[in-house]
DNA sequence: CTTGACTCCGTACCTGGATACAAGGTTTAT
DNA sequence: ATAAACCTTGTATCCAGGTACGGAGTCAAG
């Protein structure tokens, strides 16, 4: 496997030049070796890295977590049981996400029904719903 | 009814003041009239706009969409069937997200279960499966 | 009549996740 | 050899939805 630039890194992995070197400052990957010029030599473990962010943020996780997630992978010394224990808690998090989503889901259904759509904006009953305090 | 102070009206509806003025300059709330010192004076139709907007945003309208709204609401030439139009458009967008979240819970489960929880994060299989390109 | 709480305005700052741009150096293809 | 495409750095900007701060004026209670 031969190096590439960032700019082939970033082709091969869909994303903008400037994203992996934001990754770069923010510590989400390593700084990679450079040529005499400056340029930068991806490997393909930078390949691997790139796909296990873009994987991780699909999977909801944040750029923060995101680092936290590879230092684990990094330290020899945290146990697969740590990892484990972060992916079931973010599946909490999401699952409170989607209740929480249906439960605006089941209230813009209740306001929606209540109006005809016709008649004037004076009289419309989702306009006074909502200006009825008193939430989800 | 008496007048609020923006102090009194931001407890009253459980926001600070700052985000009160901030509705104003963004042209959610109008200018409400002021006492000679200059001070803010607000009615109880301030209370029911800040609670138009608290509802509206707890079902996942933007202030943008919150600003469009109320514009609707005050322009006597527009009917109940755009606000019914837009509700049910909010409608769409949030099921959509409720899906996507789904997706994303299904893939977590899935990775989770793959691992026992025990031994080196050097053979985590979440971690070994976050690394392969490929989507939810 | 002073003290403390409140308000005014303007401006700067925050989070997250990038994205844009400028001015210059390098590589590659023709 | 020269132009296109690429890379470097640093800094600024964007989005939303606020939050913070500073210096000054105002209001109500004791």
């Amino acid at each position: 496997m031969k190096n590439l630039t960032i700019g082939q890194l970033a082709r091969k992995v869909q994303v903008h030049v400037e994203t992996i070197r934001y990754y770069e400052r923010r510590g989400l990957i390593p700084e990679p070796p450079r040529r005499p010029s400056g340029y930068r030599q991806y490997n393909q473990d930078a390949v691997l890295c790139m796909h296990f962010i873009q994987r991780a943020k699909e999977l909801g996780f944040s750029l923060q977590e995101i680092t936290e997630l590879l230092s684990l992978r990094v330290d020899p010394h945290t146990s697969c049981g740590e990892v484990k224990k972060r992916a079931e808690n973010k599946l909490g998090i999401i699952q409170e996400k989607i209740r929480s989503l249906q439960r605006i889901k089941k209230a813009l259904k209740k306001v929606s029904s209540l109006c005809r759509g016709r008649g004037p904006t004076s009289e419309c009953p989702i306009l006074e719903e909502l200006q009825t305090p008193g939430g989800i």
